[in-house]
DNA sequence: CGGTCCTCCCGTACGCTGTACAGGTATGAA
DNA sequence: TTCATACCTGTACAGCGTACGGGAGGACCG
């Protein structure tokens, strides 16, 4: 429980180096994450993290599986299924994914770009899946749309990030984009003020899009539409 | 016509320097566009290339805005809408984008993260919203659409790009799911095949489904179904 | 023809990065 | 008490982006 104590300082942990680059990241963006920086920050030398950490790849792999943990904890057990339509579950779940994205937004362009192989990683599937294969869809299609739904939202939440990172004034762009030969670019002149805004934050980073694409997705592959459609494998278990 | 030279030896141009950063980037990754590196493989000091990009930050947007005007030169220039449905004059577009960023999967991740006021990207984006306002979007909603097309595109051969990077061995990863306990993972144990395969090369990356959500959205935002509704300005041209 | 300016590039140097390697020191076991 | 192990420090190196100053060559003007 306590941890433990060497010259009454508290020892390092992986966690702790984690949470505290996670930080870093929020405050300062992920191009502030430095070994040396964070080795400051936690009361260390630059190479005692390489004690914990065989390279700072495997900090950052840590770091995206923090937040792959925290998803998790808010999607719940896998046995936490609220049994309503699977179109509803899916959401739930995405939602709990472009949450904790948003809450740490310079972070996601890691998350789902590693293969992780990590507990949670495995554990979210594992529910994607299941919501997924519930509703009908075969392994395969299952996988594919998974993984999809998956690499969109954090690639949302991720362009977006990167996108304030790099950005520019707030309204010299619309100026600049107003003043445009109206003849060759009427459609830009006419959308300066949306084009110049960024979407504001309580949109959904297309999240309702991304459910739209899938649910069409769905009508495609099993026409037999609503409740519980006979489960179609298209592959048996992998063999003994 | 033909470059200018000095000393026997051509000039460097910026364009030249761009071309190169492309090559380098699709042989080797972004990681290895190096100001060092490309300036030894133009043959020529790390700081001469200071004289034409003010910064290394520059250089990526100039690259990026490479893929942009090869983006254009796919599209054609906008007097060749196909005069088809709005639907698929949007699939070109976006199909388009995905050929260009699938052949330079490494630089994908710049083209949409910074907010480019070039002239290819305003005409990429002129020509979007031509065909979102012929469909009858308002342009604000155009504006809104255009945006998360162009986003979901990159994005998905962006992260598809850096997940290549950093993916481990091929049919490792399928044992190790597969020989995980199928009482607590019994659908990613199932779909084991599915989910170690990275998906084929014929597959859109998702382009399909962006275009499912988008008609939906588009269902949803103009009830009137198909042909040619009456645009709906939803904002007045910037005021003068 | 000589001088002057501007364009383009080179050399050097600084502070930053990740990290290899060797050396220490406190702790738990024998 | 002795020793192995776990954890951390110190030094050093190659590579990064780039600030600053200088210098060679063509262009222009007298």
């Amino acid at each position: 429980m306590k941890p433990r104590t060497r010259n009454g300082q508290d020892l390092l942990t992986p966690a702790a180096v984690v949470d505290r680059a996670l930080m870093l990241a929020d405050a300062e963006g992920l191009g502030a994450v430095t070994i040396r920086r964070l080795a400051h920050e936690l009361d260390v030398t630059p190479m005692a993290l390489y004690w914990h950490f065989a390279s700072k790849e495997e900090l950052l792999d840590a770091m995206a599986d923090g937040l792959l943990t925290e998803m998790l904890a808010i999607a719940g057990p896998v046995e936490t299924v609220p049994a309503g339509p699977w179109r509803q579950q899916l959401a739930a779940l995405l939602d709990a994914q472009c949450t904790v994205l948003r809450a740490h937004p310079s972070v996601a362009p890691l998350v789902w770009t590693r293969n992780n192989l990590s507990d949670a990683a495995l554990r979210l599937t594992e529910r994607m899946l299941a919501v997924l294969r519930r509703a009908g869809f075969s392994p395969t299609d299952a996988t594919r749309i998974a993984r999809r739904a998956a690499r969109m939202t954090t690639a949302l939440v991720a362009v977006r990030a990167q996108f304030v990172d790099g950005d520019g004034d707030p309204d010299r762009v619309r100026d600049r984009l107003s003043a445009l030969p109206i003849d060759e670019f009427p459609r830009v002149v006419e959308a300066a003020v949306a084009l110049s805004g960024c979407d504001g934050p309580d949109e959904h980073y297309g999240l309702e899009l991304v459910l739209a694409g899938i649910e069409a997705e769905a009508a495609r592959l099993t026409p037999f539409s609503e409740p519980n459609p006979p489960p179609t494998p298209d592959r048996a278990p992998p063999q003994p």
